[in-house]
DNA sequence: GTCGCTGCAAAGTCTTTGCAGAGAG
DNA sequence: CTCTCTGCAAAGACTTTGCAGCGAC
């Protein structure tokens, strides 16, 4: 049956094990746990947006003051959980690219071109088309998004 | 009945009209038909490809070499004709936008992460689902695009 | 003729990189 | 101790903007 949900408060993955499944990955490729990278997943873990690498790094500037954490910082430890497939990135419009932790299921998203919000679903019944189409041209998938832009309902009422 | 799609060889609009749509779009904002406008415009129709600024400037550099057309046109076109509705772009990876010319019907993307090859298709039972879903959460859709990322069957079979 | 357009180069953004000192293992 | 990380600042890549002359209408 086909589904839509937008519900995803009980991650898939719990935070201990997230950051388990970090140390195994930075062990394996011969990188060191760092504050600084255990800091960024942690935020990403607990913010519900997705974020750019320049909003990330202010909520990091914001609760660890102390943590002079620099940009640079902050993107090259995206770059190197997106490479591991531990993040997702979004990139859209002009605005650049926005990040998410990848370890929650699969989803879709609605984008609010008014204002920015994302919200996420999935419909099973899409999700099973995407398979057959694949399997019918003879394409290989590995991941595919989907991306529906309009006005959100909170924007349609305020306007 | 749902379908799948990949031949856009019968274009839905022939040059000249959208051409003349272009021309109308110009005139309603006091805008200029320019030689540039127009090669930008016919560059597009001809390339099969979707294509970065840079590609699309470089082909007219190669077809046009006399008319010294500058990067900053084909911005500024690109953005007046995506501001217009009359082109389409597509942001995905690092390496920036591509833009293709919006007049084709609706499709999505299948995109090789091997070749960079995008192939486009359409299918009937995914759209009727995303519509579902937006009128069931109160989204006001005005746009969507997904996109497949694998390994197309060349680049599988060349391996 | 007027007023918008163009190419050029300079200025902005956003992202990456080089380096010397700091810190994990 | 070693070898990777980090912050900083400088460099890059991509895009936008200011300007003076050019060209559509």
């Amino acid at each position: 049956m086909s589904q839509v949900t937008t519900d995803f408060n009980d991650r898939t993955i719990e935070y201990k094990q997230l950051l388990s499944d970090f140390r195994v990955l930075l062990k394996k490729n011969n990188l060191k746990f760092t504050i600084q990278r255990e800091v960024i997943l942690d935020t990403l873990y607990n913010s519900d947006e997705h974020l750019t690498p320049e909003s990330l790094h202010n909520l990091i500037q914001n609760k660890h003051p102390d943590l002079k954490t620099g940009i640079a910082t902050v993107y090259r430890t995206l770059s190197l959980l997106e490479d591991s497939d531990m993040v997702t990135s979004l990139s859209f419009g002009a605005q650049g690219k926005k990040y998410e932790l990848g370890a929650k299921e699969h989803h879709d998203h609605l984008i609010c071109t008014k204002c920015g919000t994302i919200t996420e679903f999935v419909d099973d019944e899409i999700e099973a088309r995407q398979r057959a189409i694949t399997d019918e041209l003879g394409f290989k998938m590995s991941d595919h998004s989907m991306q529906i832009y309009g006005i959100c309902q909170q924007c349609q009422q305020n306007n």
